[in-house]
DNA sequence: TCACTTGCCATACATATGCAAGGTATGTCA
DNA sequence: TGACATACCTTGCATATGTATGGCAAGTGA
């Protein structure tokens, strides 16, 4: 190296921002005051936002699209459905979502009743973490609900639980194992392991749950790289699944098609995910529809977080597909 | 009025935020989206900004003027010192300290410790009022700690609570009298009504308050609309005044230089402001720095919140002025 | 009917921002 | 000492943003 490095620290942009978001200066006014050249204030501008140290919140931000949001709750009878708006010619499904989905977080954690809470994996809560506002919740515990792949990732299981944890600043429990267990591997003995027990017990006493859920596509990580070598797209459709919610994969019924593969997934138990008082799903795609659907009639869902172009497909997949349940069509 | 007016609602300047902030499109790309001018985006983005509808917030915010935070407590003995960094050639001295107190409060508030806290007004405040983000204190409750001018505007006394309480979705409770009793009224008759006493009971119960000085000028407010006829700015300089906390005049020892006017100044008593536990001071600009130190020197601030120019001046005042206070050089 | 008001649009242009390409200072190393 | 690499700067330009101006269409009222 030649030349030492210039100051390209947190502090250096900390400033930097503060002068732009704060004080309204232009990059011009900013690089002048600070001694330096536009194009490094610039790169430290860029390089906040990357690193999520400038966070833009936008006041009452789901009154956007109410009446999608209200039919959802009619037509799907959940309690609560979140819709952000999308650019439709530039589609992207995690984006909005995980900015919708860290909104409500936001909201939903300053009331100070949640005490513990479960947190899957996947893009969308990645995308989630990388948009909340960095917090102080000392008393509160995320909980990692699913095993990882062994193809690490930021988006994997450890990458998640300890993301929201850092973010939130909470304290965290992972969960060490894979999503799918070896066949090897005799299921009991292994769940029997100490430090496996001690973090099932966790999941009796979440207060809420984050969940994703894939279809059975290349589009799903999981179906991409984690399906243990026994099980395969093919296999998957031929027994009816239509997507996956925590590895487990569902009809269109959300009834577990696959039993046997369910007992080797090391995660939380579906039936126990009903049993979560606030158990809040962030999902969008079209391909992701009958899957959400799939997963709101098993019981998994109170709360929706999705974008419009998917909230529209799931009204009409819910107007088509089935008759409104009884009782869930009242106001 | 001819032609009925385009829809410029909360929810169509939201989902133009939302599109522009969020999912990060540009001005062009939205208007394409929802059918619009690119002019009528544009206008709405700046309508959020100063409807408060978007917020910007910087992490750890403070870390850019560590040196000067750390001698301002060193040299004055105070517990905290804020400093936030501003534009020397275009100085604003209400915005930057706005924005470093909004964050301080939001920041102070996420603790919970607080259930109730007194404010006074003036610009300072106002400005930091319109740069909080919306929350969610169902049990706070905002304490107005001085009476009113009769010259109303959004930064007097009842303004200031309401705003407060407003962006902070918490109580508030108002001090429904001027801030200096006329000649003739009787003061303590006019402080037995029950309505006052109940509410100067509640000073003695603040976990907080958020104070602001100003100096003897025609730049402060009260001293230029507030004052009542028979004292003139002549006359308080005249008696030693260097500028007001309150609204009760100190000399440069933080001394009362009027104690006939503070009898008739209805408000919080500097003696029952010293023995709140937070006394938070919100103030910058180079007229404010001998005021400023006189406040700390009686007692009156805990925490400061300034800007580095007014911090600078401070610690050449400090340094020049008097020496350092026995036992406050310690580090 | 026609002048007029109102509210929006199209256009144009000044300024601000994002980014790439080549230049320059300052160190290393043969 | 000079070739070289590095880290940063300058310049220039494409795109994005902010704002002023004239125009047009729809309604109003003499």
């Amino acid at each position: 190296m030649a030349r030492e490095q210039i100051e390209d620290s947190v502090t250096f942009i900390t400033e930097v921002c503060w002068h732009y978001y704060m004080n309204g200066n232009t990059q011009a006014e900013v690089a002048r005051m600070m001694g330096v050249t536009r194009l490094r204030v610039n790169q430290a501008i860029q390089k906040a936002k990357a690193l999520g140290l400038v966070h833009v919140q936008i006041d009452s931000p789901f009154t956007t699209r109410m009446e999608l949001q209200q039919e959802l709750q009619k037509v799907y009878g959940i309690e609560k459905a979140l819709v952000a708006p999308v650019d439709r010619d530039n589609y992207d499904f995690h984006g909005p979502v995980g900015s919708g989905l860290a909104n409500y977080l936001t909201e939903r954690l300053r009331s100070g009743e949640w005490k513990t809470f479960g947190v899957s994996w996947g893009l969308t809560l990645d995308s989630a973490i990388r948009r909340l506002q960095r917090q102080s919740h000392p008393q509160l515990e995320v909980v990692s609900i699913l095993g990882g792949t062994p193809h690490g990732s930021s988006f994997n299981s450890f990458g998640i639980a300890s993301g929201f944890a850092d973010v939130l600043g909470a304290n965290y429990s992972i969960l060490t194992a894979p999503i799918y267990l070896s066949e090897g591997i005799d299921r009991d003995l292994f769940l029997s392991q100490d430090v496996l027990r001690t973090h099932f017990d966790k999941f009796d006493r979440l207060d809420a749950v984050l969940l994703t859920c894939s279809n059975v596509s290349s589009k799903s990580f999981l179906v991409s790289n984690g399906l243990p070598a026994s099980l395969t797209p093919r296999k998957l459709k031929e027994a009816g699944a239509i997507g996956d919610v925590l590895g487990r994969f569902l009809d269109s019924d959300g009834k577990s098609v696959l039993p046997y593969v369910d007992d080797h997934t090391i995660g939380m138990p579906l039936e126990a995910v009903e049993a979560v008082p606030e158990k809040i799903m962030a999902a969008a795609g079209p391909h992701k529809v009958e899957i959400i659907a799939a997963a709101i009639k098993r019981g998994l869902v109170n709360t929706l977080v999705t974008d419009d172009l998917t909230a529209e497909l799931l009204l009409e997949h819910g107007k088509s597909a089935t008759p409104p349940l009884p009782g869930s069509t009242e106001a």
